[in-house]
DNA sequence: TCGATTGTATTGGTCTTACATTTAATGTTA
DNA sequence: TAACATTAAATGTAAGACCAATACAATCGA
């Protein structure tokens, strides 16, 4: 007969960990604020400093908050967005369970629809940004990730535009991904791999507010640059080389 | 001038994390594998004890690794899937930047894919056990939770045929968090929500191939589904009770 | 002999104390 | 006034002790 309930079963570290994550979740912290010091929060939880540590290492690592030393130090909340899922979305690539052309059958999927949906929603406010984005992408640049960089502020504008939060996340993480492999197998002439232009028509459409080209134009754009990836991809597959490069931009 | 770069500028804790996290995406300790002990690390790293800890607590956290105490004890390497994922989704819908609506027209939007594919790689083995879990949704039952398990197994089942991990991670994903909100909103006639033999038609054209046909059925499905979901929402909104319910479930 | 109990060693969990490092703010000096 | 030194507040790291859980071996009793 066991009358009585176990004591604990949770450790310590988790107990805190939940307890700021909700704090930080429900508001109570938002954005730029900062957490109690290690010691204040110690004697708030009545635990070890080193069991504040854990939790608060958790949070940082998380992407919730960022740390820094000195006075005016502390645990601020940062200003956390898409964080984890890349970095999901990252270690399914990296232990080898997510192969690229998985990626791509889903951006496939994916992106078209994010394009239909941005065509139905377009503003002045947007048309400006898209028109900067293209004529950004002509600017003439020296370092490959800054043109890499400029390359998706389409990408990214549309999916604001789209307007559902949900599919900005999982796309902006897929993106990321996308970015860090490039990185890693980009030829010299990286000109080749992603063309400047190719955005064109796809903008053209959006700004028309013609839904279905948009659709279809997004899902031409990506097929071609797609297919460009998979060749370059095969000459550098399980090239050793590659894969310590993706891993270190950890 | 600055010829030189800083020394370090990572934290020690991270160094660990990211070297034991290598090894575990790359396959160096294998699901059911066990880390060195803390102590062991502690000698191996050349760093404290805490140090170690924190590394450990992060991996269990994001659930790469599951701790057992006592002799045979440490950090065994667990069967990671989608937990990551899950709560990164999760953390998205209880911060309010993603609403219900734009989880379900996601949802709306890939599901019907994933069926469309489940019929192009329809298997002998896949058949039954689509048979089978259509049986068992059948089955009398007590418990709510349990209920729920098996209404959704046949979406589960799907996943896998459709033959794309990222799909499936996402899916997966985007399930479990639906799950947790039905969890807290469901009324006590659960079987109001999702009636039984829903996936019926659904599991008839994708064991005849029917691609098409199975697209349009599970999007018929989910637009049902979605509409009560949406019904019974409405009643609970704001509830107090019902938010803290859901943080509950952490 | 068998079974229950007890001891024991190992490993994670926590606490404490001390010191190092970083850094904003303040004070001080040329 | 500007450059430099001091101070203090916060995180970062280290080391040691002890608690808690637990698999396994040893022991004891019927």
């Amino acid at each position: 007969m066991n009358k009585f309930k176990p004591i604990k079963q949770t450790r310590a570290s988790e107990e805190v960990l939940v307890q700021l994550k909700e704090a930080i979740l429900r508001g109570h912290y938002k954005f730029g604020d900062k957490l109690p010091s290690e010691r204040e929060l110690t004697e708030q939880f009545q635990v070890s400093r080193g069991v504040v540590r854990e939790a608060i290492r958790v949070l940082q690592i998380n992407g919730f908050v960022v740390i820094r030393q000195g006075p005016t130090g502390g645990a601020y909340v940062a200003e956390w967005a898409f964080d984890q899922l890349s970095s999901g979305f990252m270690d399914l690539y990296l232990s080898g369970r997510l192969t690229i052309p998985e990626l791509n059958q889903v951006r496939l999927h994916i992106e078209p629809e994010v394009a239909r949906l941005a065509a139905l929603n377009v503003t002045d406010a947007f048309r400006q940004r898209l028109k900067e984005d293209l004529a950004a992408e002509r600017e003439p640049t020296t370092f490959r990730a800054d043109y890499r960089q400029r390359l998706t502020r389409v990408h990214f504008t549309l999916l604001e535009m789209c307007g559902n939060y949900l599919f900005e996340a999982i796309v902006n993480s897929m993106i990321s991904l996308t970015h860090r492999i490039v990185a890693a197998i980009e030829p010299e002439d990286h000109n080749s791999l992603h063309p400047v232009g190719e955005h064109d028509l796809i903008v053209e459409a959006v700004l028309a507010g013609e839904a279905d080209r948009a659709a279809r134009e997004m899902r031409s754009h990506l097929e071609t640059f797609f297919h460009r990836m998979h060749d370059i991809d095969e000459a550098f597959r399980l090239s050793p080389a590659m894969v310590s490069t993706v891993f270190q931009q950890g």
